[in-house]
DNA sequence: CAGTGAGACCTGACAACGTCAAGTCGATGA
DNA sequence: TCATCGACTTGACGTTGTCAGGTCTCACTG
């Protein structure tokens, strides 16, 4: 996340790298306006450039978040890897990754919220393909590890999935929770919170007899 | 859904219900163009009426997209409670439900993406929190009953938000996945059978030391 | 049966938007 | 010195959401 020290005040000319600072400006408009009236020249008003800058830097719209979804992916992948990296045991290495994944949820929000909207991104570029899956891939071996240590039986690929289909389901839910409890008059559980206890309640299907996770 | 034999051939006045027409004019739109470039210009035209007379019955975009995302909500609720009702165990209403969640994710996806796309309708809507409640309350109560009858310990609240992240993180990504299959020539799932699959290594989570549940 | 009100929709207008074509301008290489 | 190229800007066009005001029709009153 380079500076924007500069090119924020009035219009110039042939600023090395407007994409950084451009990109950064679609998060803030995304952030405080939302994805849905986000705008070009929003973006180019608050970048300090013409209207058309943009356009010419990302193509269009969909150039732009896809941008930013890339940029979302590759955050997602540093820092489930750094997660785990500490860590030798499968079961603390996914709890981390669970704990890593909202964290990136509270942390990047408009990038969450880019990321898998598949309507608003290009979905078939190859940068966000490759960028995706490489974050994936990090879920999969650590969810690999434990089927090997603790449950042969274990279908990788699905357990991988569900896990993910969890994280993913939780972000975009946790508003709806929070809205639910407060209609219950119940005090909400922090995110975080969720995301271990519904990592602990995964696990213990993926461990069968319960052996191991001391919780 | 009623039909709209009426209205559809030229602009004409005083027709008795043009929120039904207009509502589906606009899920419509939502399937073949995608909701954001989803338009009431557009939807106007398809119902064959001014470009302002969206505006007029639904206030405004998030307006007509709230009260898609009731009737969405309603048709889960619907579902999910049709699918319970004939079977008397638990875990067989708690499948039955996962299955129901993705056949409508399947067979209405414009109401889908629009239930829980906070940003584009307005989530404080009374209607659309009481409809969303509603369909909640089917999976918490099976949710309730496999606690009591297998296993009292479990916190059944955050068991049955973990099984909403599911189905919904698995509605959402589904896309994805058979993205990644496709990228390593791997045949993909079904949605339905992937929701079964999550099920049952849901379940086996759910129900300590494996006993029930015939897979 | 004329008159009146209200509801349901239309017409017209406006600002904001995405996108494209064409222009401008500084740096770079010949 | 000059041509060229990349990095923008300017201007324009069609489309959109939304608002104000108009119009038509029905129901009802007297």
């Amino acid at each position: 996340m380079r500076e924007s020290s500069a090119a924020e005040v009035a219009p110039k000319r042939h600023q090395g790298d407007l994409t950084d600072v451009l990109r950064s400006a679609a998060v803030d408009v995304i952030l405080d306006k939302g994805l849905n009236s986000f705008s070009l020249r929003e973006v180019a008003r608050r970048a300090g450039v013409s209207h058309a800058a943009p356009g010419y830097h990302f193509g269009d719209v969909r150039g732009l978040l896809t941008s930013v979804a890339i940029e979302g992916f590759n955050t997602l992948y540093r820092e489930t890897a750094a997660a785990t990296d500490g860590c030798d045991d499968p079961i603390d290495q996914l709890k981390a990754i669970g704990r890593a994944y909202v964290r990136v949820g509270l942390q990047y929000p408009a990038h969450c919220e880019v990321i898998f909207r598949a309507d608003a991104i290009d979905a078939e570029d190859a940068r966000v393909q490759e960028a995706g899956l490489r974050a994936y891939a990090v879920l999969e071996s650590t969810v690999a590890q434990i089927a090997s240590r603790h449950n042969p039986a274990l279908n990788v690929s699905d357990a991988a999935r569900l896990c993910w289909s969890v994280v993913q389901g939780l972000v975009q839910l946790q508003a709806t929770f929070i809205q639910i409890d407060s209609m219950c008059s119940v005090v909400s559980v922090e995110i975080e919170d969720r995301a271990e206890r519904f990592t602990e309640l995964l696990l213990s299907g993926l461990i069968p007899q319960g052996m191991g996770a001391d919780s």
